[in-house]
DNA sequence: TATATTTGTTAGTCTATTCTAACTATTTAA
DNA sequence: TTAAATAGTTAGAATAGACTAACAAATATA
């Protein structure tokens, strides 16, 4: 069994390789805060055990196996959260440490079950999608609320962050997925967007609209 | 935080002392399946901390900090034993493996909301008692099947042991908690006892019923 | 292009947890 | 009450994962 360790590194690395397909050792060690050598000899740990490629000073590509290895612990991170929110009553921004902890449980009748008293769901409660049994991620096409033109009325399908921070202050704004915003004004200076949604106005900045995704 | 080993070793240490106070060595070392030296250093280290009384070749002691320690570790099992066969459909042979990974997640809100869920439940799956949140653990007075006289009718209550294979004998046997058990005869040979439950009638040998504990 | 900056690597160390081999104390039993 | 058996200890080594210090390669910048 791969440790909790490896797990972690490995998801990481999966997801910083959906962006740029190639991965620096940087950024892996700033995502899990560990030391530059550290992520180095890890780094050559995997590659042994087939989940990457490496060669000095190269960056690194994953390999199918790691992209397959990966995506199961994501899977079983994001059905977590799904149950943890949906059975348990927990919101969506409570479920993230929890989560990071069960992925690591060695137990497919567990996931299993999860998935099922769920209904098979296809996306976490933070929008992004859940992989199958196989290994498959769906890619959901979504646009950025930043993207959009007044006059459009689209619906919040997903968030591209989901620190707690980010989370609490969309609960302030009683915004959540599902629901159906208005693009009212963009302001071109600062591209802060006023919207309506659900009896609310509000002014969003352009940091806060590039991390909405819509359709 | 404490690594899961050391939880690991104070569960076991705890469950040992609850019949003989003072608990030895090579009792460890057997239930961990691990070596007397590693146990011997383990030992060191939870005296250090402040868990146990340690003198060489001695017999340990746990403190009222490594039973306190140990009862919150026993809680999380528990609850989580009786949150898979309460809310998620598992069978009570199914859940000691989950439980004993899930016990070590840090997480208070995630197991008081399953108590909660579960309506603040006095015992696991098994029968046995779920500390609270004080560390305060109920003892349960109940007899063991095995000192019945024929005649007596009484409730199983709980289990002396719970190992797989004893778990699928009673499913097979269709014996659960709670079911009312009368005792027909006790053949003093060898101990054997006839019972009727539910519509069935049973020969349950002396093993069997030396660990189903009745009221 | 030459230099400065950033990024990645190596060497060596540390802690946690485990092990085997060798030894010592305690307990049991002749 | 001595010898045998059992239980516990120490020493020394291995593995996993992390770190710092020192160095090398790659990249950006003047
Ligand atoms: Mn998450
Ligand atoms: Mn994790
Ligand atoms: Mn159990
Ligand atoms: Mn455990």
């Amino acid at each position: 069994m791969n440790s909790q360790s490896i797990e972690n590194y490995l998801k990481v690395i999966f997801n910083q390789a959906i962006s740029t397909d190639e991965v620096n050792t940087t950024g892996i060690a700033q995502a899990l805060e560990v030391s530059l050598p550290s992520v180095n000899s890890m780094v050559k740990k995997l590659a042994g055990m087939g989940f990457l490629e490496y060669e000095k000073y190269r960056p690194l590509k994953i390999t199918e196996k790691g992209r397959q290895m990966a995506a199961m612990i994501i899977r079983k991170h994001r059905l977590t959260e799904m149950y943890l929110v949906e059975k348990m009553g927990f919101g969506w921004e409570e479920v993230h440490d929890i989560a990071e902890q069960l992925e690591h449980v060695q137990s497919p009748l567990f996931f299993d079950r999860m998935d099922e008293l769920l209904g098979y769901p296809k996306r976490d409660p933070h929008g992004s999608p859940i992989p199958n049994k196989k290994g498959h991620i769906a890619t959901l096409e979504y646009r950025m609320l930043a993207d959009c033109q007044p006059g459009e009325k689209v619906v919040l399908k997903a968030l591209g962050h989901t620190s707690d921070a980010f989370l609490k202050y969309l609960n302030s704004k009683n915004l959540a997925l599902g629901v159906e915003v208005e693009v009212i004004a963009l302001e071109m200076y600062d591209r802060n967007m006023t919207v309506v949604y659900d009896g609310h106005r509000e002014v969003l900045s352009s940091l806060v609209c590039s991390k909405l995704l819509v359709s």
